[in-house]
RNA sequence: GCACCCGUAGAUCAGCUGGAUAGAUCGCCAGAUUCCGAAUCUGGAGGUCGCAGGUUCGAGUCCUGCCGGGUGCGCCA
């Protein structure tokens, strides 16, 4: 439970026994812990409600409180500020009895989707975000007692698709693929490998781009393929194939993984019978040729573009296999909600996708969630881009942070023959943990600037910080047990700085809780950092192995264990895993 | 043009539903290591919260206008 839950349920029954409403009674975490541990600020909007004077009704709140032995002190500032400490003994009793942790009531089933790579387009750094974000959000569903389903959702439908198709067509017309009267079976070896994809997507993109003939039949590929043109789907296949091995190994090299790979395409046969339904239900009309869907609204502010189910062309856009793909989803898993965790400049799609599902009733509109998150930037504050003003890969970012890990650690002489593999193994868990709370610990809606000199820093509100302060609590476990110090007790508070470690390993419930609740992970970093912080502080005033009182070494040991456990749980919920030593 | 996001210390950013003296980190200045990992810790200087009005007992936070930066607006994803 959380402590500042207990805490507000004691004030709020003060509040009802004075005649108002209980909800008077919410205490948070003080903003000014010179004066105290905890505040409550109801008493201002009590009496205003009221009409009655704010600092006496805070005083007759306080007089209520004060009769708990839970309290240090209880008293009344300013207006009508309430602040709450704490007894010490108070304090131990509930870390010790597992208080400050946080569980969602009622368990859902969210889809998490956060992928939307494209086959035959090399990940890149528009990528990174929607991985990271991603991933933690589906830990973080799972950290809160819900169920989290994660979805890659490739993007192996569009337009793409038929720009490549047509590309080797040109490029090799002798194929099997091409010709309509080949009857198969297609080779079971792929025409195309990795490099010929990303060799030739871009120059198919780029012919398209400068031909509009050359790009009709990119479209009329789009169209065949849809239709279910064997040799085409037989090629498509294979790109499938070939790109899926080196995605899957770039998103694991970033400690992101997927509990469904689906794309676009597996929905392809739900759309007929889909739109079919939208049609008969009369919410669909032709427009310019194209089968639309209208979602405007009285109230709104903008001008929202319909959806549009089939263009002209006859062939589908991402918005249908998007529709589609709740449908999907609602059948196959049905979750409680779906999260999208894509780059916020498709908000509007978004807004439109959701409203036609909201209206078509495959699902409730406000169950859908669009989790969208603001650009990575570069020094200048433009988007990022390599020196050469291209689009940076994702796998030359991975290798550009782990030298630069690896080049920090051999700086810092850290991991001093520790041998090769393991070495290479830390300064990895360093660059990812590095690259993952430089992105994470902003809150996800605003652009931030990447600095990987900043990031990769071992000094200040970083990744690595974190990870040192975990292998240093380790690490005096680990000195503990060989010096035998006797095994951690139940932690308690003496020294103003174990307090204040006990404060803040209270608080996690509460980060957690808000982290999910506001759908914004940068509340658990900012408390995992605090809390490092306030281990710091605790590590430097007190002794703890070689501490004389045995009582009092248990204690500290104790209280070290539970950190360096809350630390971890934190991690793993980021996403950036600590080493055992570094 | 319309809509949305943003503007807080030299730099990068927090600031929860309106509450006390606007917080961190880097950088800068001054300290701390016969001791468990100093990649650390302690202290200090540094702000007209873009500008101008308004609502309120109280505004960085809410409303209006303006200035500056960014993004999106029908057959790409």
């Amino acid at each position: 439970m959380l402590l500042t839950a207990e805490l507000s349920a004691l004030a709020g029954a003060a509040f009802v026994a004075e005649g108002y409403d209980g909800a008077f009674g919410a205490v948070r975490v003080s903003d000014r812990p010179d004066l105290a541990q905890f505040q409550c600020n109801g008493a201002l909007g009590a009496a205003k409600s009221a009409g009655q004077n704010p600092r006496a009704l805070g005083e007759k709140i306080a007089a209520r409180l004060k009769a708990d032995p839970l309290f240090a002190a209880v008293s009344v500032a300013g207006p009508g500020f309430i602040n709450l400490t704490l007894t010490d003994e108070a304090l131990s009793a509930r870390l010790n009895g597992g208080a400050g942790g946080w569980r969602a009531e009622t368990p859902e089933t969210i889809i998490v989707d956060y992928g939307g790579p494209n086959i035959a387009k090399p990940l890149h750094v528009g990528h990174l975000r929607a991985a990271i974000i991603g991933e933690c959000m589906k830990r973080l569903i799972r950290a809160a007692g819900h169920a989290a389903i994660g979805d890659i959702h490739m993007g192996d439908w569009g337009l793409p698709m038929g720009q490549l198709i047509t590309e080797i067509a040109r490029d090799r017309p002798d194929l099997p693929y091409f010709d309509p009267a080949f009857e198969g079976p297609y080779p079971d070896q792929s025409p195309v490998t990795l490099e010929d994809l990303e060799r030739l997507y871009p120059q198919a993109s780029a012919a398209c781009k400068a031909d509009p003939a050359r790009a009709a039949e990119a479209r009329a590929a789009t169209a065949a393929l849809q239709a279910g043109r064997p040799g085409y789907r037989a090629l498509w296949k294979h790109f499938l194939a070939v790109s899926r091995a080196s995605i899957e190994r770039e998103y694991e090299d970033l400690g992101v993984t997927f509990d469904w790979w689906k794309g676009e395409a597996d929905v392809d046969p739900l759309i007929a019978p889909m739109v079919e339904k939208l049609r008969a239900e009369g919410l669909t009309e032709i427009d310019d040729g194209a089968e639309i869907m209208r979602l405007a609204r009285p109230g709104d502010k903008k001008e929202l573009p319909p959806l549009i189910l089939y263009k002209s062309d006859g062939a589908v856009m991402y918005g249908t296999t998007d529709l589609a793909t709740i449908l999907d989803r609602r059948e196959t898993a049905h979750p409680d909600r779906i999260f999208y965790v894509v780059d916020g400049r498709q908000r509007d799609h978004f807004e439109q996708v959701f409203r036609a599902a909201g209206k078509a009733g495959l699902y409730p509109e406000d169950r859908l969630e669009h989790l969208w998150f603001g650009t990575m930037n570069g020094k200048d504050g433009k988007p990022f881009k390599t020196r050469a003003g291209g689009v940076l890969k994702l796998r030359e970012l991975i290798d550009m942070v782990d030298q630069k890990a690896a080049a920090r650690i051999a700086e810092t002489g850290l991991a001093e023959g520790y041998g090769a593999s393991e070495t290479a193994a830390i300064a990895r868990k360093v660059g990812v943990a590095a690259l993952k709370f430089a992105d994470l610990s902003n809150p996800r809606t605003s652009d931030y600037i990447f600095d990987i000199d900043r990031f990769t820093s071992f000094e200040g509100k970083t990744g690595p910080y974190l990870l040192y302060a975990s292998v240093r609590a380790r690490s005096i476990l680990r000195k503990a047990a060989q010096a035998g110090a006797g095994a951690p007790g139940a932690p308690a508070v003496g020294a103003p700085e174990e307090r204040a470690l006990v404060l803040m390993l209270l608080q996690y419930g509460d980060a957690l809780k808000d982290a999910f609740d506001r759908r914004l992970p940068h509340y658990l970093c900012d408390h995992a950092f605090r809390l490092a912080q306030s281990f710091s502080s605790f590590y430097a005033a007190c002794r703890i192995v070689d501490e004389a009182d045995p009582k009092i070494r248990a204690a500290r040991l104790g209280l070290v264990a539970a950190f360096a456990g809350q630390l971890d749980t934190v991690l793993d919920i980021l996403g950036m895993p600590a080493p055992e030593r570094m």
